[in-house]
DNA sequence: TGACGTATAAAGACCGGTCTGTATACTTCG
DNA sequence: CGAAGTATACAGACCGGTCTTTATACGTCA
């Protein structure tokens, strides 16, 4: 409480509002006047916060990489405790997202796509969460299996980059078990931890 | 000029430009004014071929599916013919997609995600897309290292599709080689061909 | 051959609605 | 006061889609 100086109330709803349309709907398909509408603020509100809708789409992928690396941690460590090693508890929390209600894939892939352009903020931003995301995957591969494994983890995210794709588009989340399979097909045998 | 008999020439630079559009700038994002300025086409003549812009759409998925299949067909018989075996030709044709000018992902992922919308009719022909081009993929594996290796073509799949979408949004298209790499190493030793 | 009907398409005005973004005036509250 | 937010009206472009008018190519039949 002592910050409410600093952090605007108008500016968290009009981020989570965007967020959730953005999610559901796509950055193309939903408007300003919906947002601001939802977000019950004043369309100068949201421009006094944000310089155009390209800079919110930014500032919502920005807000959307914070949470969902903490709702990965988070499930990860939930997978963890029911005695799974690190990387299977990756892909466990893996299809549990592929699971949720109202899965509609990558939000970064997604604005990727929908913007069309390689050279937009928001794309960039997307292609550096990606990296960020690789590493992610990479130390936990190393965690799991030790730092040998860490070879097989361009292969490894591109498995688990395919099942997100294909989670979304077939809805299957059956894709996480098949790229985790493969995934510790790739790697040497499963008791050679700690080199 | 004065020679259509049967097949519509505006049509088919409809859906000819309306591709080309679509592919480079996204469905959402491409006006019909755009197409039929492209096109050069009049306003009525394209409602008159086409119920809807979701029409014209779907259409243009249908014409791509066609166009995709040939080229892979060619190109893998290209590659095949300079020594590959058939698995093997046919990530050396995902390279050669990969690194082409004006690459831009997968049409069929890019519609549904544009879409957002799994009714959508152009959501349900690229879903069943994937199907078929998994199918595809099955049986090059198969045709290439026995029926045994069936098994290994849906993880296969996924390593493709998350090629795709890393060349496209990575501006990668060496994840052609890494996802040629482990679909190698998740098949059965390679001399070991006809069971 | 020439006349006529039909089908196709060009060209562009027009419709209601939505898009992003701006301008202005009012309220609330520390 | 001054900062933050509200409430509207508005601009100008663009959206998908309809409509009318005009031009031309074709098949049929006298």
């Amino acid at each position: 409480m002592a910050k409410r100086k600093t952090e605007s109330d108008a500016r968290r709803r009009i981020v989570e509002t965007a967020e959730r349309l953005f999610y559901a709907e796509g950055v193309r398909a939903v408007g300003i006047d919906r947002i601001i509408a939802e977000a019950d603020v004043a369309k100068m509100t949201l421009y006094n916060h944000f310089s155009s809708k390209d800079d919110l789409i930014l500032a919502v992928l920005q807000y959307r990489e914070e949470k969902v690396n903490e709702m990965f941690a988070q499930s990860i460590e939930r997978h963890e405790k029911k005695g799974m090693d690190r990387l299977e508890a990756f892909f466990a929390a893996l299809k549990d997202w592929f699971r949720s209600t109202g899965f509609r894939g990558c939000s970064f892939i997604n604005a990727s796509v929908e913007l069309a352009d390689p050279g937009h903020p928001a794309s960039q931003f997307s292609a550096a969460h990606k990296e960020g995301f690789h590493n992610m995957l990479k130390e936990i591969i190393t965690q799991s299996r030790g730092p040998k494994a860490a070879s097989a983890a361009p292969a490894i995210a591109l498995l688990v980059e395919g099942a997100i794709v294909t989670a979304a588009m077939e809805r299957r989340p059956d894709a996480a078990d098949v790229a985790r399979d493969a995934a510790l097909a790739l790697l040497p045998m499963k008791r050679n931890r700690r080199t």
